[in-house]
DNA sequence: AATATTTTTTAGATTTGTCTAAATTTTATT
DNA sequence: AATAAAATTTAGACAAATCTAAAAAATATT
């Protein structure tokens, strides 16, 4: 079976709100999606036709087998793309998404494993979501703040908190990207500002608004 | 001003009859587009109102500089994809048409731009077809029939006659692909079969059949 | 030239996805 | 518990792209 592009994107939007509520409300998907809640009473009625979501009147929507295995899938196409504009047409990662909300909508399976094994199997997207494999199974990992963490513990980037242009500038300045592994030598009170080691080179400063933004997982370190 | 994906194909349709037919007809139109005569009727009005085409009740459609610009963007879109889905992702040349279909409409000129300079700028699709550059100029070549040229004179593939698996599959065989120089050694008048000798190597003998899909151009050989 | 045939257009209907406005149900407040 | 407010659904309408059937125009045939 086969899906129109709004459906696609009603059933992605799902997908990620649930992930927060459990049941997602009419109000809520009309807002994700910019448009009004009527029009999603309407595509969700029919969704439910298509047997893709539990619904209930005036209750909320929810994916069921079907949907989640679907929504999988458009993410799937849509972080691999995503990763395919920043790591081989050179792409900033704040210009991605608007494209890979068009490419998820292309329709081939073999584009997509061919695009999947070109790329050598990614399993983590530019922003250090996870990529569905082609079964819908998602390699999980820590996403710790690193401000939680204790000083001097080894620790590697596995998200950042936002996808502006800005961070990006500023990560790129200290060398900072998925991947790299550092430690919190020491912070100040003063400003809330964090020292540390980046790869075991000499110490920097970054200042609390950043460190904010990092989020990693727990690493041995030899 | 951006258009629709029915609105762009009806365009494409366009540019392509129109090179052979000059004005093009409203039931040619319809078969091309798999579509009803009534039906390209009323697109037809709607690309006149948005200034696409010259148009005369029961006269015929052509594009006028508008749509021509247009036809031509959408056109180097699809044969930028088919050239990226042969040498980049390893499909087979039957296989590229119907997904470049559906990534010829995603619109981003970034990332057309981006796809162009990792490809190497080619100026021929897997097909021979020239690729219209950024401002829609296209780079002709020759597309002689082998079998009208003379014995002896080197000549490079420029294009071949169809796209079936079949015939990629025969061409692989013989080390012939678009580029490629050969020259015809002698020509059997029994079942029209010629012996030709591909880049220098030892003759070899190709059907009739064969030798009618290729096209070339004339080159020097030193 | 008159008639038949083909091509094209018009008229009216259908589907998809959306909208606004009104009605209904649920939730919050007094 | 009654009422007010918020959320949701229903009803009816609209634009895009298509369709079928009928009408009109162009072309071909006798």
């Amino acid at each position: 079976m086969s899906y129109t592009i709004a459906e696609e994107n009603y059933i992605k939007s799902v997908y990620h709100l649930q992930q927060q509520s459990g049941l997602v409300a009419t109000n809520h998907l009309a807002e994700a999606l910019q448009t009004q809640p009527a029009s999603v009473t309407d595509m969700v009625k029919k969704l439910l036709g298509k047997k893709l979501v539990h619904y209930e009147r005036y209750k909320g929507v929810r994916l069921n087998a079907a949907g989640k295995k679907l929504a999988l899938q458009i993410i799937r196409k849509h972080r691999l793309w995503e990763y395919f504009l920043v790591n081989t047409l050179e792409f900033g990662w704040d210009e991605v998404h608007e494209v890979a909300e068009q490419l998820e909508h292309v329709s081939s399976s073999k584009l997509i494993e061919q695009l999947d094994r070109f790329l050598g199997y990614p399993r983590f997207d530019p922003h250090g979501d996870p990529i569905p494999d082609k079964q819908g199974k998602i390699a999980y990992q820590q996403r710790l703040p690193l401000l939680d963490q204790p000083h001097r513990t080894w620790v590697e980037i596995t998200a950042v908190g936002d996808e502006s242009p800005a961070l990006l500038e500023m990560l790129r300045h200290h060398h900072i990207q998925l991947g790299t592994r550092l430690r919190i030598l020491r912070s100040f009170s003063f400003d809330g500002s964090i020292e540390i080691s980046v790869a075991e080179q000499k110490p920097v400063t970054i200042s609390h608004q950043l460190a904010t933004t990092l989020l990693v997982k727990l690493v041995e370190h030899d």
